[in-house]
RNA sequence: GGUGAUAUAGCUCAGCCGGUUAGAGCGCGGGACUCAUAAUCUCGAGGUCGGUAGUUCGAAUCUACCUAUCACCA
């Protein structure tokens, strides 16, 4: 199964960083990219996994208002938690960073201005809400009104609760500033740069009809109508700057109190993130071999809500800005899959953070092992509707199937052969027709599991590997090497080393999926090194500043997405058990936690 | 209001460019076994496929309308 190795870029949506992570961030995002990565990884591509908090738009400065204190100290405090919490989870990120570095800001603006002279913005005069004792311009959440479809008096800037009409703050009756409500709110005229992406609703729809066949339903289907219903009336210009101080800043004169939006910022991060990556491993071009090479392919891992961006408003950025820090002939890659999951809800309900309806991972981390999480989580992926995060489910699927099914299969062929074959694997001699079936079935495994990873079905993917296990169970329960041991010893080392065998392919075909508890294993089976590189936190000095980024390091992993070979004869290590059986009290203690208040714990 | 996705056994899901008695895992009931974290194996009972109306010799699978949920847009 050899093959030309391949340059994957899986890239994962930004979380913004003014609160900690949680299972939707896991389901949507972070989760089934690391799988997907990891999958690529032991198939000797070349993959580069990036990400970082965002550390712009309005969500932090809320949460700096809040609190009293700085939007940098916001970020700074949760960028921190993010990278121990997805270290913690495994997500093997070649560079998880964030949007406020000297490379990030030079970069996006590197690409307005590239944009801008390839005519692919145009300004406008924008009417928006000024607050004069402030002396600046307010944000639609800092700001509200009347609400001018049902007259509500608190509508929110974007939104009104009381008759959900989505609002032009501009239009409010009597607006006001949300944190000083007697600050009456005038409207005044600004000066903005937008998109203009009128002008590739062709070139994106010939680029939506070169990935028809694997692109998901909902993600093509609502990218291409959006675009279509564009054609016909003229893809509407998206405003990329707005009046704020907390931002990267716009490069022209006269534009001091500008910004850009975050959205327009954020996603440029796949790009800079790559840049500064290879920057960081000495390798200052190595970025191009993903971003400029027509044989590698881009994967956008993010939650449904964000879908038109990336489909949408980035490529054509990408169109518009091809040839960027490059001299060669090939344009700038377009993303080849944008697998958009949808949303995990929490028991029956949607998340709600200011609810406290959501499952904290750096609270779970501490009391459930992150395979364990990792596999429910995966078993559970939103992939063609939402789903639902239940903790019966968690304890269900924790003991029947990672521990019962696969660590059992484990526990019980490794036991045997450590108190039977004297801590070896054992010398089989001929194999019987269903041993024979049994090693043939976990080989196939790696085609099939393969294919379907490819595909980004993780969750079918998994399931095709538990299969599996299961089979490897019912092989070892039907050729009882606990009977035959005492009059043929032959015939059960044959059994045993079958069923070690099935366990060494099983290890990898689930290794993406469960990388903590594959390494165990790898060492029990008698291995020496490491299945994966190291996942580590390191600090990077940049001018005037210095920022830490969780960083994969793929030197010395040995794991390879191929059949096993395993050594008749080899020294096993002892046994243990790779999971913890859950308790079913833990159902009733963990919804407790749901809606009740929180305390943010030092993360350990 | 528009666009898209989703709606199948108690639960979680697969099947859906039409075609034999609608599949899997879990749960449940009956057997077997004891190497294993009371784990494993095996047999079985459970759905007529959100609703209505069509197309067709034949629809869970196609069409229309409706209902519900979610997202995006207005």
């Amino acid at each position: 199964m050899s093959h030309q190795p391949q340059y994957i870029h899986v890239s994962v949506a930004w979380p913004y960083s003014n609160g900690d992570l949680h299972v939707g961030h896991a389901a949507g995002n972070f989760l089934p990219a690391d799988i997907f990565a990891r999958y690529h990884r032991l198939r000797g591509n070349h993959v580069l996994m990036v990400s970082g908090s965002d550390t712009h738009g309005t969500p932090i400065t809320l949460e700096a208002d809040a609190r009293g204190i700085s939007p940098v100290e916001v970020f700074e405090h949760y960028h921190r938690r993010f990278l121990l919490t997805q270290q913690k989870m495994g997500i093997s990120y070649d560079l998880f960073t964030h949007t406020d570095t000297e490379s990030h800001h030079r970069i996006a603006q590197d690409i307005f201005l590239l944009l801008r002279e390839n005519q692919c913005l145009y300004s406008e005069t924008q009417r928006l809400l000024f607050s004069e004792r402030e002396g600046r311009f307010l944000p639609d959440r800092y700001v509200e009104g009347e609400c001018y479809f049902c007259g509500y008096d608190s509508a929110r800037g974007d939104q009104c609760d009381e008759c959900g009409n989505l609002i032009d703050a501009t239009r409010l009756i009597n607006p006001r500033s949300k944190n000083a409500p007697d600050d009456r709110l005038v409207i005044r005229e600004s000066e903005h740069y937008f998109i203009d992406l009128s002008r590739f609703s062709d070139p994106l729809l010939a680029y939506l009809e070169g990935h028809e066949s694997h692109w998901r339903a909902n993600v093509m289907q609502f990218t291409r109508n959006m675009i279509r219903r564009g054609v016909e009336e003229g893809l509407r210009g998206r405003p990329i700057t707005r009046d704020l101080d907390w931002g990267v800043p716009v490069p022209l004169e006269g534009w001091d109190g500008k910004r850009f939006y975050v959205w327009f910022e954020n996603i440029i991060g796949y790009f800079s993130a790559s840049v500064e990556w290879a920057q960081n491993v000495g390798r200052p071009e190595a970025w191009k071999h993903w971003w400029y090479n027509p044989d590698a392919k881009i994967y956008n891992f993010l939650g449904k809500d964000n879908i038109p961006f990336h489909t949408i408003i980035w490529p054509a950025e990408l169109m518009g800005i091809s040839g960027l820090y490059h001299d060669g002939e090939s344009p700038l890659n377009l993303p080849h899959d944008v697998p958009a999951n949808e949303f995990m809800n929490i028991e029956g309900r949607q998340f709600s953070t200011s609810r406290n309806w959501a499952i904290w991972l750096p609270d779970i981390l501490e009391r459930y092992q992150a395979d364990a999480i990792r596999y429910y989580v995966a078993m559970t992926f939103p992939e063609t509707h939402d789903s639902d995060f239940a903790w019966e489910g968690f304890l269900a699927r924790v003991n029947n199937e990672l521990v019962a099914a696969w660590g059992n299969l484990v526990n019980r062929a490794l036991n045997f052969a450590w108190r039977n074959f004297d801590a070896r694997v054992p010398q089989p001699g001929a194999l019987g027709d269903s041993d024979r079936a049994i090693i043939a079935r976990s080989e196939a495994g790696f085609a099939e599991v393969g294919a379907l990873l490819e595909q980004v079905r993780l969750r079918d993917a998994l399931q095709a590997a538990m299969e599996i296990v299961r089979a490897a169970n019912a092989h070892l329960s039907e050729r009882e090497p606990w009977i035959r041991i005492r009059e043929d010893r032959e015939d059960a080392a044959a059994s045993v080393y079958a069923t070690l065998k099935v366990i060494d392919n099983l290890k990898i075909l689930l290794a993406p999926y469960l990388p903590f508890s594959a390494q165990q294993l790898h060492e029990m089976l008698g291995y020496d090194g490491r299945l994966f590189g190291a996942l580590e936190i390191h600090d990077f000095q940049e001018a005037t500043h210095s920022h830490e980024a969780l960083c994969y390091d793929p030197q010395g992993a040995i794991g390879n997405w191929s059949a096993s070979e395993l050594p008749p004869g080899q020294q096993l290590r002892e046994p243990k058990a790779l999971f913890t059986r859950l308790e079913p009290e833990i159902v009733e203690s963990e919804r407790a936690f749901l809606g009740a208040k929180r305390e943010e714990r030092e993360i350990s």
